[in-house]
DNA sequence: AGCACGCCGACT
DNA sequence: GTCGGCGTGCTC
C-alpha cells in the first residue's frame, strides 16, 4: 500500500500543503518533521513532512525525491508552534517552519543555466555580458550569476535568450552547504602485548622512522579508544604516512570520529559557584520553585514576569531555575535581547553551567550554527543562550523558557516574514511544551503589568535596589577611590543601594530666565562638579522624532489630534501638521493655543550639536558620540564602549543605545537632554517607551560606591511620564498609561493588524492602499464586523525610506486578524500586534 | 519563488 | 499582424 503524506514546501512565500506519496525506496525511513526533497513544479525544492495521510485531497500525486537528513529536523512541538505562529500571524507555513532550521542545512531550489549555441547575434548589452559570462565558466547557477553580474537585471534578459533555445534552463536543489565535521582517529588494532613486540621491527634499526611508529605505538598503547590524529602527531613527532605503515601492520586502527564546532571551544571557563541569595530573592524564587514543580506535576502553568530594577538580581533566580530545571532532567532556553550588549549575563550562564551551554549569535558560522543545532537535537546541549532565534532549537525536554529583558522591542521580527514577538510566542510555546516561561524586566511594558493584573501572569516584584556582591563593591572602593561608600552592608555577602535621585529641570523657567542654551544651568553645574571630579557623564538624547517636534516653548503644549490623541507631526514642506494615525490634518498655528506664545515651533538637536555645545562650555572635557552614526562600523561598539569605560573620554553623548544594560562604574552622572522628545511620536506606545527609556538610562547612574544623580530637562514637568519616570513611581504609571489606553480603545484593551504597502512609485502606492481600503470596509460590512475599525488609510509616519513610499492600513478590534485570514494579501505586510505605527 | 496564461500597447 | 510588458493564479 502506498504511503501518502502532508507536505510543506520550503519555498517562504507559499502557503498551504501538499500531498505527496513515497516511493518504494523509501518506505519506512520517513516520520513527521523529516526533511525531504520534492518536486514542485518544475522546481525541486525541500519540505518538511507534516503528517501522514489515507487519502490525498489530488488524484495524482508526486513522489518524494530524498531525504535530506535521516532524522527528523523538526520536534513535535515546534511542528505545533509552527502552525500555531502561521495561523496567530498570518505568515505562511514555510515561513514559520524556516526559522526552525539551520541555514545551510535549509537550500531554497536554484536554476542552473546552459548556453546551446556558439555563437548568437542580435544580442541586447545585459545578453551580451551574461553569454560572455557563461561561455567562460560554463553552465552557472542564478546565484551564481548573481555573483557575477552585480546589480544586474539579467533574469528579465535571459527570457528572451530561453525562448530562442540558445539557454536552456534546469532546476536544482544545491545540496546542504554544512555537513558534519570529522576528524581521522586512530586506535590500536591488536592487544598491547602484540604491540610492544612489533616495536623493534618498525623500520629499518636506527632510523628516525623506527623511532618515530614506536613512539606512536606506546602513546596508543596508553590511550585505549579512538585519539584524534593531531593529538598522536603531537605526542610522537610522526606523521600520517607512520601511521598509514602501522594500519597496514595491522597494529593500528584508522578511523573517523564526528567533532562539534563549539564557539564556545576556545573560551576558557572558570566555573562559578551559586551565591546565597538574599531575602527578597529567596521569596521570589520559592514561588518559581513551586511553579516549576507544577509544571513538573504535568499541571499547565501561568507565565511568571519578575519585576525588577537592573541590579535587583534577577539573573541570579533565572540561574537558580535553570538548575532546578535542569536537575529534572529538562532543558532551558535563554532570550537575551542582544548578545553584545549583554556579554555579563550571557557569561554567567556559561560559567555556572559549564560545558551544557549553547550559544547562538549572529557571528556564528553556518557550521558553528549546524553543529549548535544538532548538538541541541542530540541532547548534548541543556541550556541555549540567545536572540530570538533561540526560541527555536529543537529541544525535545524542554522545562523553562527565560525572556530577559522581555519589554526589549528586539524581541520582534519586523523582517522578514513572519512578523512575531518573541515575547509572546516564548509563552506559547513554554505552554504547548508543558514548560514554564520566566519573563524578566525592570521596566515591563503595559500590556505585560495588565496580563498580570488579569491573573493571566503571574507578578512576582523584587525591592527597587543595587544589589552587588561584597567583594565587587570592595574593589569598586578601591579603584574609583571612593570616600563616601553609597552601598551599606544588607545580607551576609551583599550590599545594596538605593536608586538614584533624579531632578526635574523645567526647560521654560529656563528661557524665561534668559538661558537659551541646551544646557540648563542645573546641568552646568552637575557637569562641571563631574568633570572637576574627574568622574563621568552620560548625557542622553532621545532622537526619535525631533526633527517633527512641535511644541510651546513657553508653556510645554503640544498639539495634539482631537481623536487619536496623538501628537501631530510637522511636515515642512505643506507647512501643516498631520495625525500619522487617522489622517487628521491642520496648519502650523501661529500662536500656541493655550497660552497664546508666539514661540511655537519645531524641535532639531541632534547628538552632534549637544556634542558641540558641550565642547563651547567645556574645552577640556573628552567627549564620545554613541549614536547610529558612529556605530555603523562593525565592532564600534565594543571599541567607544571600552574607550569610554577605560576613562579615556569624560563625556558620552548618545542615543537610545545608552539604555541597554551597560556597567560603567565611573558614570556619576546621567543628562537627559530633553526627556519629551519621545512623547511626540504619533504611536499610541510613545508614552511607554519615554517612561522605559528614561527609567532605563537613569539607571545608568550610580551604579558604583560613588553613587550618582540623574537630570532630566523638559518643557512638560507636570506630564506624567516624566513625573512617573523622575520618581521610580513604576505603578502609578502604569495605571495612568492603562486608564489612557482603555479610554482611547488601544491595546492591550484592543488587538491592532497594520498592513503596509510600499512602492517608489508614490500614487501607486495611495492607490493602492485606497482599493484595499475599500475591500477591507466590503469584508467588515460583508461580516457583520461592528466591533473591528479601520484606521487610515494614511502615510507612515516616515512615509518615505530609503526612497521607497509607505502607506498603512490599521485595524483595530477583539480580532481583527480574523477578518484577514485567508484573503489574498499579495505583497502587503500584514503585522498582527505590531509593536509600533510608525 | 518560478512559471504559465492572458490581456493590452509599440514594433518589423 | 507579432513581441513583450506585468497582473493573476497555481504548484501536490
Amino acid at each position: 500500500m502506498t504511503t501518502f503524506l502532508e507536505i510543506a514546501v520550503n519555498v517562504p512565500q507559499v502557503t498551504g500543503v501538499f500531498h505527496y506519496h513515497l516511493p518504494h525506496e523509501l518506505e519506512g525511513s520517513l516520520d513527521v518533521g523529516h526533511l525531504v526533497v520534492v518536486p514542485f513544479g518544475k522546481q525541486t525544492v525541500q519540505g518538511v513532512v507534516l503528517r501522514f495521510i489515507a487519502h490525498p485531497e489530488v488524484a495524482k500525486t508526486r513522489p518524494v525525491i530524498d531525504l535530506v537528513d535521516p532524522d527528523a529536523v523538526l520536534t513535535y512541538e515546534q511542528l505545533e508552534l509552527a502552525r500555531y505562529m502561521s495561523n496567530e500571524y498570518l505568515a505562511p507555513l514555510a515561513s514559520c517552519i524556516g526559522l526552525m532550521l539551520p541555514a545551510g542545512l535549509m537550500q531554497q531550489s536554484d536554476v542552473l543555466y546552459s548556453l546551446q549555441a556558439e555563437e548568437a547575434d542580435d544580442l541586447t548589452d545585459t545578453q551580451a555580458r551574461l553569454w560572455s559570462l557563461l561561455k567562460r565558466r560554463g553552465s552557472l547557477r542564478g546565484a551564481q550569476i548573481d555573483h557575477g553580474l552585480r546589480h544586474v537585471n539579467w533574469r528579465a534578459s535571459v527570457r528572451s535568450l530561453v525562448r530562442r533555445g540558445l539557454v536552456t534552463t534546469q532546476s536544482v536543489l544545491p545540496p546542504p552547504k554544512v555537513r558534519p565535521k570529522l576528524v581521522r582517529t586512530a586506535q590500536l588494532a591488536c592487544p598491547p602485548e602484540t604491540a610492544l613486540e612489533s616495536l623493534p621491527d618498525l623500520g629499518r634499526h636506527g632510523t628516525k622512522a623506527l623511532a618515530r611508529r614506536g613512539a606512536m605505538l606506546r602513546f596508543l598503547i596508553r590511550e585505549p579508544g579512538p585519539v584524534d590524529v593531531t593529538w598522536v602527531y603531537a605526542e610522537s613527532g610522526g606523521n600520517l604516512a607512520d601511521l598509514r605503515y602501522l594500519n597496514e601492520r595491522g597494529l593500528v586502527l584508522l578511523g573517523e570520529s564526528e567533532i562539534w564546532r563549539d564557539p564556545l571551544g576556545q573560551v576558557e571557563v572558570l566555573p562559578d559557584e551559586a551565591p546565597a541569595l538574599t531575602k527578597d530573592q529567596r521569596s521570589v524564587w520559592l514561588e518559581v520553585q513551586s511553579i516549576l514543580r507544577e509544571s513538573q506535576a504535568g499541571g499547565g502553568v501561568q507565565p511568571v514576569l519578575i519585576h525588577g530594577v537592573t541590579g535587583s538580581g534577577k539573573t541570579e533566580i533565572y540561574l537558580t531555575a535553570v538548575q532546578e530545571v535542569l536537575g529534572m532532567g529538562k532543558q532551558a532556553i535563554i532570550l537575551v535581547p542582544e548578545i553584545s550588549l549583554t556579554p555579563q549575563t550571557v557569561h554567567r550562564f556559561v560559567s555556572r553551567f559549564p560545558g551544557r551551554v549553547g550559544l547562538i549569535h549572529s557571528g556564528l558560522s553556518p557550521g558553528e550554527r549546524y553543529d549548535t543545532w544538532r548538538r541541541a537535537r542530540s541532547g548534548a546541549l541543556s541550556v541555549v543562550v540567545g536572540p530570538r532565534s533561540a526560541l527555536f532549537v529543537p529541544f525535545s525536554r524542554l522545562g523553562i523558557i527565560v525572556v530577559d529583558e522581555s519589554h526589549d522591542d528586539s524581541y520582534y521580527q519586523s523582517e522578514p516574514q513572519p512578523h512575531y514577538h518573541a515575547r509572546q510566542v516564548g509563552v506559547a510555546y513554554a505552554h504547548l511544551c508543558g514548560a514554564v516561561c520566566l519573563l524578566g524586566s525592570a521596566t515591563p511594558d503595559v500590556t505585560s503589568i495588565y496580563r498580570c493584573q488579569r491573573k493571566e501572569w503571574r507578578y512576582l516584584k523584587l525591592p527597587s535596589r543595587i544589589l552587588a556582591h561584597r567583594k565587587v563593591v570592595q574593589s569598586q572602593i578601591s579603584r574609583t577611590g571612593a570616600t563616601e561608600p553609597r552601598f551599606r552592608p544588607l545580607e551576609a555577602q551583599a550590599d545594596a543601594a538605593d536608586l538614584p535621585p533624579v531632578t526635574v529641570v523645567d526647560m521654560r523657567a529656563e528661557l524665561q530666565a534668559g538661558n537659551r542654551s541646551i544646557f540648563s544651568r542645573a546641568l552646568q553645574v552637575s557637569l562641571e562638579r563631574t568633570l572637576d571630579q574627574n568622574q563621568q557623564a552620560i548625557l542622553f538624547l532621545n532622537r526619535r522624532g525631533t526633527a517633527t517636534y512641535i511644541f510651546c516653548r513657553d508653556c510645554g503644549h503640544t498639539l495634539k489630534c482631537p481623536r487619536c490623541d496623538l501628537p501631530l507631526t510637522y511636515h515642512n514642506a505643506r507647512n501643516e501638521l498631520l495625525c500619522h494615525y487617522c489622517g487628521y490634518q491642520r496648519n502650523l498655528p501661529d500662536v500656541c493655543p493655550a497660552c497664546g506664545s508666539r514661540r511655537i515651533r519645531h524641535y532639531g538637536t541632534g547628538t552632534q550639536r549637544v556634542e558641540s555645545e558641550l565642547q563651547k562650555l567645556f574645552p577640556q572635557a573628552r567627549t564620545i558620540r554613541w549614536d547610529h552614526e558612529t556605530t555603523r562600523k562593525k565592532g564600534a561598539h565594543q571599541i567607544i564602549l571600552s574607550h569610554f569605560a577605560a576613562h579615556r573620554a569624560d563625556v558620552l553623548v548618545g542615543t537610545q543605545m545608552l539604555a541597554k544594560g551597560l556597567d560603567l562604574p565611573f558614570v556619576t552622572l546621567v543628562g537627559v537632554v530633553l526627556a519629551d522628545v519621545g512623547l511626540s511620536l504619533p504611536d499610541y506606545r510613545a508614552n511607554e517607551r519615554t517612561f522605559q527609556v528614561l527609567t532605563q538610562v537613569a539607571g545608568r547612574a550610580g551604579r558604583s560606591p560613588l553613587g550618582g544623580e540623574v537630570v532630566l530637562q523638559t518643557f512638560q514637568p507636570e506630564h506624567y511620564v516624566i513625573q512617573a519616570a523622575s520618581g521610580h513611581a513604576y505603578k502609578a504609571f502604569f495605571q495612568q498609561e492603562l486608564k489612557y489606553r482603555q479610554k482611547l480603545a488601544y491595546p492591550p484593551y484592543t488587538r491592532l493588524v497594520r498592513l503596509e504597502y510600499r512602492n517608489t512609485d508614490r500614487t501607486r502606492v495611495q492607490e493602492t492602499t485606497q482599493k484595499m481600503a475599500a475591500r477591507i470596509k466590503n469584508w467588515l460590512v460583508s461580516g457583520e464586523r461592528r466591533a473591528t475599525r479601520m484606521i487610515g488609510p494614511v502615510p507612515c509616519f516616515f512615509e518615505r525610506l530609503a526612497g521607497v513610499y509607505r502607506w498603512q492600513i490599521v485595524l483595530s478590534g477583539p480580532d481583527p486578524a480574523s477578518l484577514l485570514r485567508d484573503r489574498p494579501l499579495g505583497d502587503w505586510k500584514v503585522e498582527v500586534d505590531p509593536i509600533n505605527l510608525l
